[in-house]
RNA sequence: GGCGACGUCGCCAAGUGGUAAGGCAAGGGUCUGCAAAACCCUUAUUCAUGGGUUCGAAUCCCAUCGUCGCCUCCA
C-alpha cells in the first residue's frame, strides 16, 4: 500500500487510482525561454523516481508533462533578441528535452505544447464563460469570475478576503473582482495571437494546464504535480477552472516539490542566482544530482551546495564499491562467507519498499542501501565467490535502478586502457623486484591523470577517478 | 500584515507516542612494502527554547525564538 502527502487534504493517504492499476499523472513543466536551471533538474528528478518507484509497484503510470511555449517572457526575450518566439522556445523545447535525457530521467509519455493545444484552450474558455464562471470583458480579455467558484482557495488554504488583505494586486477595472484572473488575453500589437471568439489574443498562463490535462488524461487525474511555488496562484487556479467546467473533482493528489536552497535562498530566474543544468554536468556525473535529491525528503527544501554535492559524489562511489566483483576463487571461498547475503536480500528488499511506500521516502531507502552495500562488501572480504555475490548485485542493480541511478563506471576519453594495462603489467615486475620508488611514482603520476591504482592479493587494480 | 512549512551529531538527513537509521567528515584498528579501497570500532542519555498532556514525547498541545516559502513571473 502506497501512502502519499496531498497537499489538498495536507495529510498522507493512501494512493487508490481511478483506473485499477494506472496512474495518471500531470507535471506542470517549464516556461520555455532560457537555459533551465538545477531547481527544474529538482522537480523533475522528484517525479521521474516517484513514476519509476510506480512502475516498479506495477503501475502502469501516463505521465504528462506540458511546455509553456507561449508567454510573455518568451515574446520579451525573443523580441529583446531580435528573433521569433516560436523559434525561440522551439530551441529551448529541444534543451529541455536533452537536460532530462542528460540527468536520465524518462521522457513523459506525452508533452503537450500551449501552441499545439488552440483549440482545446478555446472551447473550455467558451465552456467557462457558458457556464458563468467567466466573462469577457470590454477589452477583449477574458478573466475567470472567482467569486463564483464558492471553494476558490482551498488548495493554498486561503480566502479571498485575506487574499485582498494583501493588496499587492494591480486592481485592473476590466475585472469585476481583484482575484479574477486571465483566461484570455487580447493581443497587444507585434504579439503572437490566435483567433478567438473575443477576438485576436492567447491563453492566460493557467489555462492551458486544464485545457491540456482534460485533452490528455480526462476529467479526472490520479496526480498532479509540480514545484511548492505553483500552489498558488497556477494549481489553485488550475482546480477552478478545471472542477468548474467538468464540476466533478479534478485531481485525486496534489504533490509538490519543495524549492532547492542555494546559498540559504530560493534559487530562481527573478533573483538571478541560477547554476544552469548544462553548467552542473559540465562539472558532475548526472547522478550526483539525483544522489542529492534521493537523501533529501522531496517535499522539504534541498540544500544545494559543494558541501552536500561533494557527500553525494562519495556515497555514490560507495555504493558502486558493492558491485564490484568478488575477489576469491571458487577454491579458497568457503559456505559461511556469503551465509548471511540471503537473508540480508530480503531485509532490504522490505525495507527499500517500506521507506518508499510511505510518501516516496527515499532517504530512509538509501539507508537501505547502503546497509546492502556493507553487508555485500564484508562478503566479498570475507571470500564469497562471485556466484554467491551476484544475487545480491543484481538486487543493489535493481534498486538503485528504481532511483534511476546509473552507477556507471567512469571511463576514459580514447583508448588509453590498453596502454594503462601495459602500465600496470610493467609496474608489477618493478615491484616483484620490490622497487617501491618507482613503483609509487608509476601509482602517483595515474592518478595526476584520473587513474586510481589499488594493489590488491590477487594483483593490481586500475579504475578512472 | 495574511497564509503555510520547518528547526534531530561538525555538515546532509530518516524517524510523527515506546525509548535516536543512513551518508559525508573526524579519530582508532585490520589489510598493505607504503598507500588506496573495503571491513571493524568510536563519535547525539539527546532531538531550537520554555511550559503542558501521558505510565511513556524528537514525535501530541500551548507559548517564545529562529529559518524558509507563498501572497507578483517562478519547478
Amino acid at each position: 500500500m502506497i501512502r502519499l502527502y496531498n497537499t489538498l487534504t495536507r495529510k498522507k493517504e493512501e494512493l487508490q487510482t481511478i483506473d485499477p492499476g494506472v496512474v495518471k499523472m500531470y507535471v506542470c513543466g517549464p516556461t520555455v525561454y532560457n537555459d533551465a536551471h538545477v531547481g527544474h533538474a529538482m522537480s523533475s528528478l522528484v517525479f521521474d523516481i516517484i513514476r519509476r518507484y510506480l512502475q516498479y509497484r506495477g503501475y502502469d503510470v501516463q505521465h504528462v508533462m506540458n511546455y509553456t511555449d507561449v508567454d510573455d517572457k518568451i515574446i520579451r526575450r525573443a523580441n529583446e533578441m531580435g528573433i521569433d518566439p516560436f523559434a525561440l522556445s522551439r530551441k529551448y523545447i529541444q534543451d529541455f528535452d536533452q537536460n532530462l535525457d542528460d540527468l536520465n530521467i524518462l521522457p513523459a509519455t506525452a508533452k503537450p505544447q500551449v501552441s499545439k493545444t488552440m483549440p482545446q484552450i478555446i472551447s473550455f474558455v467558451e465552456g467557462l464563460i457558458q457556464r458563468g464562471y467567466a466573462y469577457p470583458a470590454p477589452n477583449g480579455d477574458v478573466y475567470f469570475r472567482v467569486t463564483k467558484d464558492e471553494d476558490y482557495g482551498k488548495l493554498s488554504a486561503r480566502k479571498l478576503d485575506d487574499m485582498q488583505a494583501g493588496a499587492r494586486i494591480e486592481v485592473e477595472e476590466q475585472k469585476e473582482h481583484p482575484m479574477d484572473f486571465a483566461l484570455w488575453k487580447a493581443a497587444k500589437p507585434g504579439e503572437p495571437f490566435w483567433d478567438s471568439p473575443w477576438g485576436q489574443g492567447r491563453p492566460g498562463w493557467h489555462i492551458e494546464c486544464s485545457a491540456m490535462n482534460l485533452h490528455e488524461l480526462g476529467e479526472q487525474i490520479d496526480i498532479h504535480g509540480g514545484g511548492n511555488d505553483l500552489i498558488f496562484p497556477h494549481h489553485e487556479n488550475e482546480i477552478a477552472q478545471t472542477e468548474s467546467y467538468t464540476g466533478k473533482p479534478f485531481a485525486r493528489y496534489w504533490m509538490h516539490n519543495g524549492m532547492l536552497q542555494l546559498g540559504g535562498e530560493k534559487m530562481s530566474k527573478s533573483l538571478g542566482n541560477i547554476v544552469s543544468i548544462k553548467e552542473f554536468l559540465e562539472k558532475r556525473d548526472s547522478d550526483v544530482m539525483r544522489m542529492l535529491v534521493l537523501n533529501g525528503s522531496y517535499r522539504a527544501p534541498l540544500i544545494f551546495n559543494e558541501e552536500t554535492l561533494d557527500a553525494a559524489e562519495k556515497g555514490l562511489e560507495r555504493i558502486k564499491s558493492a558491485l564490484r566483483p568478488a575477489t576469491a576463487t571458487g577454491a579458497d571461498s568457503t559456505a559461511e562467507a556469503a551465509a548471511s547475503l540471503p537473508a540480508t536480500i530480503q531485509t532490504v528488499q522490505t525495507a527499500f519498499t517500506e521507506a518508499m511506500d510511505d510518501d516516496f521516502n527515499s532517504a530512509g531507502a538509501l539507508g537501505a542501501i547502503f546497509d546492502f552495500v556493507r553487508a555485500i562488501n564484508s562478503a566479498r572480504d570475507a571470500g564469497a565467490t562471485q556466484a554467491q555475490m551476484q544475487p545480491a548485485q543484481d538486487l543493489l542493480r535493481t534498486l538503485t535502478g528504481v532511483f534511476g541511478l546509473r552507477l556507471a563506471a567512469k571511463s576514459g576519453t580514447g583508448d588509453a586502457d590498453k596502454f594503462i594495462d601495459l602500465l600496470l603489467e610493467v609496474r608489477a615486475e618493478v615491484r616483484k623486484q620490490k622497487l617501491w620508488a618507482l613503483s609509487d611514482l608509476i601509482r602517483d603520476r595515474l592518478k595526476e591523470n584520473g587513474v586510481s591504482v589499488e594493489d590488491g592479493k590477487q594483483g593490481s587494480a586500475w579504475r578512472y577517478l
